[in-house]
RNA sequence: GCCGAUGUAGCUCAGUUGGUCAGAGCAGCUGAUUUGUAAUCAGCAGGUCGGGGGUUCGAAUCCCUCCAUCGGCUCCA
């Protein structure tokens, strides 16, 4: 007797092994039709593999990540048949699922290459392979005989893989005349891959190692449904259009000179008044959570960051120091504030009574990232961060952590990020040497943020091993609006530089104690947090936000004196408004205007001269009808208000 | 940094068996028009075809090299 428990803690019994598969269709039809694959007891199955012992289980269908993945793992399979047979005598590497899709890392030998025009081929050769409905078996085998099949056909890089597996643990996959090394799960056939795309392919290290030779990797995405695959290519094109370089361009928010350097961002005054506008923002709030601003220069002597520890994990990898006319002076540009701050703090002589000490600046650094790493504003060389550091005793901690997120709680609201979660990242459990602090340190600071998370009430995963060698750290991720993850600001606990610096503070029992420092950066950095706000938006920032707000439209050059007045007086309200006073008709000057992403078009002609109004168009939304001229202002305000007053922005 | 692709006017892009191939649209300027809710018409101007070197009678086109951009890899204090 098996007794296999659901998810709802049912139990179903069965005399004999049964696979999760004859389990879905014991449930009903409609669910064996979806079901894609099976966890028993903690490890993901296969459906057609046989359950011999009592097992929780739970069934994955498309929704479920496990469901894709087991989805997408076999898609890979399929396209290493289909490209195996395409071009015989290749070898295969891995080929995992990814976030959406998967690719397969293939050797091509010399003289072939892969391009965008082989891509019909390979799904063509896919689509046919998967129509043969091919079943996916799962074979267990003895480690000599993977090692003797990968030796014949002269694989070295399974060889390799296998080697390292241990005997009793190897699996094979064979579908059609194809077959892999893979712990699975597979789906039951090729049968319920109905709609394929391969998407790119790009070179690729054999196991990441750029001392390995280079690999091929093909990029391809599957779906059970021809729709879904449609719904996905449009979805790619919607972040096409939303890229934030291309807006970024539109908008004549910044621009990149091959003059000025690469990865060196340069704003141009529409992108300068928004990001300034951004800062203001979040300086006001700081104020209200007891930040004071100090300013740091670019540069530090190289000795500062010796002193730090960064010039010898780094140093090599970094803009190489500027040298004086005077022999033996060596400056570095700084590639973080904190060392700035760490000497700011030093400038007198701290009390417990005073922490903590909040500095906040924002802080531009250069770090030079490898050439191939430059993307638009997200990856850059030069840039500004939101920095700022707590100075605070370790009972301080938890409260302190508490008020960063609430800091962050405030932009992600203001900026309209619903979707956000946090990563927790926490030692290593399995090797605490790398790490510099106390065990007892770092023990109450993990709790001090996991408590601080809960209390928070936040939605958050922990990764152990991904803490800086320093501290912890809690980062957030943001999701935008076509859903994509991105990661923003950062919270980190530092015991290192306290140390290095020999910071201090004279505690009630007039002892020396050391404070304990955390970093915080809500928007990460200025760059990249307008790079994400202009996918998020699509480049239509929020009222309160946005450059310009308002645009007036003469009719004809008649009426331009009136639109000068309009403008005036606007602009006395404290509303940024614009004139297009161009002799172009009125329909053109709409369109560019519209184009130009400003909320408000307001096209004033002999009517509104002679009934001061103001006919009034909302960007995106067409003719709204007019109106007196003093009750749009108002307009305007009250909504800048309802966006500005919940944050207390203005 | 590595692999691959790309680089033509401010922007988007045509233009390769090497020979009126230096083009178009938008933007700009000038003029006409004086316009009512997403592109008025005409004219003008604008490029050492990413930089440098080479092959050739002749190079945007072929070769070498450097730079930058894009897609990945690696990296990200």
């Amino acid at each position: 007797m098996i007794k296999i428990t659901l998810p709802d803690n049912s139990v179903r019994e069965y005399n004999e092994a049964i696979s999760g598969y004859e389990i879905a269709k014991n449930i009903s039809h409609g669910l064996a039709k979806e079901v894609l694959s099976i966890t028993v007891n903690d490890e993901v199955w296969d459906l057609q593999r046989p359950i011999t012992y009592d097992a929780k289980i739970k069934l994955h269908k498309w929704d479920d990540e496990e469901g894709k993945h087991a989805f997408w793992h076999s898609s890979a399979h399929l396209m290493a048949e289909a490209m195996e047979a395409l071009y015989p005598g290749i070898k295969l590497g891995i080929g995992p699922s990814i976030e959406n899709g998967f690719y397969y890392d293939v050797d091509l030998g010399e003289e072939r290459v892969i391009t965008d025009a082989d891509f019909p081929k390979i799904e063509a050769k896919m689509k046919e392979l998967a129509q043969q409905k091919n079943e996916y078996k799962r074979r267990e085998v003895a480690k000599q005989e993977a090692l003797d099949f990968y030796n014949k056909k002269g694989n070295e890089y399974k060889v390799e893989l296998i080697t390292e597996l241990e005997d009793g643990t190897i699996t094979l996959y064979e579908q059609g005349n194809f077959t892999d090394l893979c712990r699975g799960p597979h789906l039951p056939s090729t049968e319920k891959i109905k709609a394929i795309k391969i998407l790119s392919v790009a070179g690729a290290y054999w196991r990441g190692d750029e001392k390995r030779k280079q690999l091929t990797r093909v990029y391809g995405i599957t779906f059970p449904k021809q729709k879904m695959l449609e719904e996905y290519l449009v979805l790619i094109e919607e972040a096409k259009k939303r890229d934030h370089r291309k807006i970024g361009k539109e908008l004549e928010l910044f621009t990149f000179s091959q003059k000025v350097g690469q990865g060196l961002p340069l704003w141009l005054p529409k992108g300068a008044e928004l990001r300034e506008r951004l800062e203001n923002f979040l300086k006001k709030i700081q104020k209200r959570y007891g930040y004071q601003q100090v300013i740091s220069p670019h540069i530090g002597l190289k000795e500062l960051w010796v002193t730090s520890g960064h010039y010898e994990k780094y140093g090599k990898d970094s803009f190489q120091p500027i040298s004086t006319p005077t022999e033996g002076e060596e400056f570095l540009l700084k590639p973080m504030n904190c060392p700035h701050h760490c000497e700011i703090y030093k400038y007198k002589p701290h009390s417990y009574k005073d922490l903590p000490v909040r500095y906040a600046e924002f802080g531009t650094v250069y770090r030079y990232e490898q050439s191939g790493e430059l993307h638009g504003l997200t990856r850059v060389r030069g840039f500004t961060q939101d920095d700022a550091h707590i100075f605070c005793r370790p009972d301080q901690l938890k409260d302190e952590f508490k008020k960063v997120m609430d800091i962050v709680f405030i932009i992600f609201n203001a900026l309209d990020f619903k979707n956000f979660t946090a990563q927790v990242s926490l030692r290593d459990p399995e090797d605490k040497t790398k790490y510099i602090g106390s065990d007892e340190n770092w023990e109450k600071s993990e709790s001090a943020i996991l408590e601080a998370v809960d209390e928070k009430d936040l939605k958050y995963n922990i990764e152990y091993g991904e803490a800086a060698f320093y501290g912890p750290k809690l980062d957030f991720m943001v999701k935008d609006a076509l859903g994509r993850q991105w990661q923003l600001g950062t919270i980190q606990v530092d015991y290192n530089l306290p140390e290095r610096f020999e910071l201090e503070y004279v505690g009630a029992d007039n002892k020396k104690h050391r404070p304990v420092m955390i970093h915080r950066a809500p928007f990460g950095s200025m760059e990249r947090f307008v790079a994400v706000l202009i996918e998020h938006t699509a480049g239509k920032f929020p009222l309160w936000l946005t450059p310009d707000q308002v645009v007036v439209l003469p009719i004809s050059e008649k009426h331009n004196d009136y639109a000068e007045k309009v403008l005036n007086f606007l602009n006395n309200c404290d509303i940024r408004t614009l004139i297009d006073d161009r002799n172009e008709k009125i329909g053109k000057k709409i369109r560019d205007n519209e184009l130009k992403r400003i909320p408000y078009l307001l096209i004033v002609g002999q009517k509104e001269v002679d009934s001061e109004t103001v006919s009034v168009r909302v960007q995106g939304d067409g003719d709204k009808g007019s109106m007196k001229l003093k009750e749009f202002a108002d307009l305007i305000n009250k909504e800048v208000k309802a966006q500005t007053e919940a944050y207390k922005i203005n």
